[in-house]
DNA sequence: CGGACCCTTGACGACTTTCAACGTGTGTGG
DNA sequence: CCACACACGTTGAAAGTCGTCAAGGGTCCG
């Protein structure tokens, strides 16, 4: 265990260098901390497209974070079918839910080639403990994946599918603009039509005629998993204001 | 502060006479770590039926756990509708998912009168730094608040109402039977339908009906928020068999 | 006893799902 | 280089479930 440890030390690379340290907020929200964990974090492996980093089922040694590259988590339910519990962009924490059973629940799966960073669990402990805030910014980190979660039931309760669907837009609209900086007016989707609608709970038709709506509303380009945001008040103005109840105003 | 601290010291009462004890998995699983964390704890406080113990907006000092009773969050969205995330049983974590940004996510209403215990935030930190072992309890009750969430998200992927509904319910009676230790078939709704609705995301009408199905079907006597179980084996299987497939089926 | 509130029930309409067929893009093999 | 297969995405039509609107009944409290 010890001589793992040590390994993990000798081919450790310092968080410093790391893509991930101005972006990595919800998980590490401080540089500085971000330091203090460098000295345990795992050397970042590189995943290809369709990988599970962590499977149901399986015990908990580590948390991960994602460098590059989009993940989903998904569950197999009782029948059978698979139900994407969440995305995971670079800097969000994964596989905090798992601590308190001690096992995965869900699969974690790469949506396209990726960077993980595997934190041990052992590691959090040695970095608290040497840290005492640190304690902080890890309750921090959890509560933002909660916060993340309580987000998605919001989404959920939106009744219709097209508010469903743009809220989701806008949400990654944004995310992308707290990594670049910039206002971005493209999206491109790591998921499938599929994990889209599972995760939005909407059929993969439902998905697919709400985007051509959008298109035809003249408020996004669709080309498969590309997206370019025309009308971007339009596109915040669906959420909230469904078609039905604005043709009923009129 | 300080002297704020001091005073809770001294009204408070020793967490190991506290009723939450053998119950309190998901917040403090360790006993040996309640009576830690008993120096800090705030005394247990009253809450009538109704009233509010944080509100959406306000700074976050404090973590709650109810000790006895039933609690609701709800957020007011942007339309002016409330939506309700949870209900949180006794012993279950309140507050985290608001210590990412500071301010509280959502109103916490007791749907009935309710013990609550207050657990400052400066009081886990200090819990901490004594006893590091401690991070690991803390993590694990995130990482259980973060489980639950996840699990609603399952049960509202549950296409057809009745699944839903089911669901709760079988999650109703576990929880129950987790604390009293015992096989339940009554279950007593601390909320009503309007709750119960918004929580599944179903028009109360809907959750009516549902109720009203599941007594013709004989599975349930429902008497306003009253419930007995009759068939649980029909209620489970309630649960990812929808009415619609299985007269498919037939 | 009246009123307010909560819950139930019915009818209708709207939205989404389902089933089915049809493009389109990508990758493999000839 | 082309042909084919396969996965993915789109579109159409029909059916079903749930939401909405409306009315009625029950319970608790003043």
């Amino acid at each position: 265990m010890a001589t793992r440890l040590f390994q993990s030390l000798l081919e450790q690379r310092a968080c410093s260098d790391c893509v991930l340290k101005p972006v990595c907020k919800p998980a590490i929200i401080d540089p500085e901390q971000l330091e203090r964990l460098s000295d345990h974090v795992l050397p970042r492996r590189p995943i290809a497209a369709g990988a599970c980093i962590y499977a149901q089922g399986q015990t908990v040694r580590s948390l991960f974070v994602s460098q590059a590259g989009v993940l989903k988590t998904e569950t197999l339910s009782a029948g059978g079918q698979t139900q994407v519990l969440g995305f995971h962009f670079p800097g969000e924490l994964m596989g905090l839910e798992a601590v308190a059973r001690g096992r995965f629940r869900a699969n974690a799966v790469a949506l396209e080639p990726c960077l993980i960073c595997e934190i041990p669990l052992s590691a959090l402990d040695v970095a608290a403990s040497r840290r005492p805030e640190f304690q902080q910014q890890l309750l921090k980190a959890a509560g933002s994946c909660l916060a993340d979660q309580q987000e998605h039931v919001g989404r959920l309760a939106m009744r219709q599918a097209d508010e469903r669907l743009a809220l989701f837009l806008v949400g990654l609209l944004q995310r992308a603009e707290r990594i670049s900086g910039r206002e971005e007016e493209s999206i491109h989707l790591a998921m499938g039509r599929s994990d889209l609608g599972s995760y939005l709970c909407l059929a993969i038709e439902t998905i697919s005629r709400t985007f051509s709506a959008l298109r035809d509303a003249g408020i996004l380009v669709v080309q498969r998993r590309h997206l370019r945001v025309l009308d971007r008040s339009r596109l915040m103005k669906t959420v909230g204001v469904s078609q039905s109840e604005e043709s009923r105003r009129a």
